[in-house]
DNA sequence: TTTGAAATTGCAATCGATTGCGTAAAATAT
DNA sequence: ATATTTTACGCAATCGATTGCAATTTCAAA
């Protein structure tokens, strides 16, 4: 296992009485070598089990067709299929994902960040964790040149190419398609406000009450709200209120979503005719649940796909007056029967 | 964006008037240079906001601190908690993880593998896509001094280390389980055979059955039924038998059992009183559907954590006599309501 | 003050691949 | 046959960090 010495380019130099150069050259389909010698040089490469060192390589281009991901889990439907999206491209492209979990830390966030710029990557593309306060190590990696694209949880203020989704506008949907169902007291569970994600769901939530004339009720939001615990908790205390809401939205996830979902049923409330529930994000269960939950589809996948072209169609272009690109990705709102309700 | 150029040694070394050789072992904390100059480079370091070139660290010191995973799919439970696992030991350590997915190809899964050994990881960790019918591309792992781990789906025939599910005693379980809650006609759906996985569960099948002194009956095993599709579409075919069976055991996955739960639902076939259900793999799902489904849990995550710790415990041990390790984890089964009936 | 050992630092080669420049050889034009 | 252009290949530097060995300095012991 241990010592063993890979060819090199010199071992097939050596082997055919020429120079590396010509051999390298040959290796990179160079037209200033001759169509035979390189056949040649190609044949004893293979015959040798070549591989080519990357490292070698990469340092002295100075690139290394690798690009770093920093995401706050990887075992998260939404993200490993964004992952799954960004890989399906690159690999076509001959690059490589190095893929680093910040676990929703803000200090890990920065670590990893720091490791991918010594791994000189061409880029990173990150969704920052929850927790995240200062976006200084961001900035850290456009001062190394490196490319920086965000996506879904996104740092606005930092100018970088980012792909997002229309929250704001998917948010708006849902909520209307509840008050269009009747739903007359509809509460929110939100997220952690410092990500523009969440903000931005809020804003659609309100959005809908002011185009429908609706007052808002503060007492039926409720702050962070993100996980499926914290969804339950959160519903308990909504359920228990004097005036208890009608309807849910679970603007953080289905997850949360799911939580209200179990409450409900503990509770003996039933969904939809008594209570409307609506999540966030389409996770796999959403549609298994009984009833199955409306929610909001945020193609991941596609997502990803977007991310990595993005990347290779900026690269391709030196002209570095165009402005930081945002892309924004509409998602769709999926009704399902924990809103339909019949009247 | 482009030509940044970074802070090397070179730039640290210049600054201060000394060598770079100073500056390199400063900054790997070696005790042969002055404590009041390594304290001076490294806060020299700092304020020039040098990170290290780990390509050229690396090249130079033959290893690349960074391990290769090679997977069917990235966006599949299982699969994402194995890596999630996998991260948490190799982040503490500082080795990278490169993803690469086959896509259940074949030949997919070579280029993987090969641009691995490209980048010269120090180590490899796969799970062989599903149509894989020869190991060349592993030998040839192998053969250039790279760690081999395989987990969960293994070529067996290969010598190296491995993590693994005890498929068979779990299998046997799940049927013996049905057995005893009183099901007499318990069907199996099948994964592919060449996959070994797939290969034990059905022998946990059989098993079961020459345990309880119960006949097989070939008709109740169908092929192949390893997707929601699938599953789908063999229960189909086993529920219209003029003797359909009581109980389907999806050894596939949850995924598979599913697809039965459905074509059931449809039929009007009642869970678990008329049919049993049981799958394999506990996706999030599983405990969701109505009724929910008994299914075997991998302990995945920890599945992940395994296959780090060998790594690090492999490469700290130089002799290379130890035989090739196969660690075998015991699943769990989780008795749900798709197979408790009250009789 | 001298001597020897220990502590620091520098020199230069090395990891493997790439590439600008120069030159010899082959091909084409005159 | 000679001049000129192409083509093909070699030389040597380079990417940035590491490290064995040599050289110098420091310091304590004699």
């Amino acid at each position: 296992m241990k010592k063993v010495k890979r060819t090199t380019i010199y071992d097939i130099a050596e082997k055919l009485g020429i120079t590396a150069s010509s051999v390298s050259r040959a290796l990179n389909n160079s037209s200033q070598v001759n169509e035979k010698t390189k056949e040649l040089i190609i044949k004893t490469a293979d015959e040798l089990n070549y591989k080519r060192n990357l490292l070698a390589s990469n340092l002295r281009k100075g690139q290394s067709k690798t690009i770093g991901v920093v995401i706050p889990r990887i075992n998260q439907n939404f993200f490993s299929n964004v992952i799954a999206g960004i890989e399906e491209v690159t690999y076509q492209k001959g690059f490589n994902l190095i893929i680093c979990q910040s676990g929703e830390d803000h200090d890990k966030e920065i670590q990893c960040v720091n490791t991918l710029i010594n791994q000189h990557v061409d880029c990173i593309v990150i969704s920052v964790s929850a927790d995240s306060y200062d976006y200084q190590h961001l900035q850290n990696v456009l001062d190394h040149g490196i490319q920086l694209i965000q996506f879904d949880r996104v740092a606005e203020e930092l100018e970088t190419l980012k792909v997002i989704n229309d929250n704001l506008q998917a948010s708006y949907e849902a909520v209307s398609h509840l008050i269009e169902g009747g739903y007359k007291r509809i509460a929110l569970l939100e997220g952690p406000q410092n990500l523009s994600i969440f903000k931005q769901r809020k804003e659609g939530y309100l959005k809908a009450f002011k185009a429908y004339n609706v007052p808002v009720i503060e007492e039926l939001i409720v702050e962070n709200a993100w996980t499926k615990e914290l969804g339950a908790e959160g519903t308990r205390k909504l359920l228990s209120l004097p005036h208890p809401p009608d309807a849910i939205f679970a603007s953080t996830s289905d997850f949360s979503a799911l939580g209200v979902l179990d409450v409900a049923n503990a509770m003996g409330i039933k969904v939809p005719s008594e209570l409307g529930i609506c999540g966030y994000a389409n996770e796999s269960f959403s549609e298994i649940t009984s009833p199955s939950i409306t929610t909001i589809d945020q193609f991941s996948v596609y997502m990803g796909n977007t991310v990595a072209n993005l990347f290779f169609q900026e690269i391709g272009n030196n002209d570095t007056t165009t402005k930081p690109k945002i892309i924004s990705i509409k998602p769709e709102l999926i009704i399902r029967g924990s809103t339909k309700r019949n009247r």
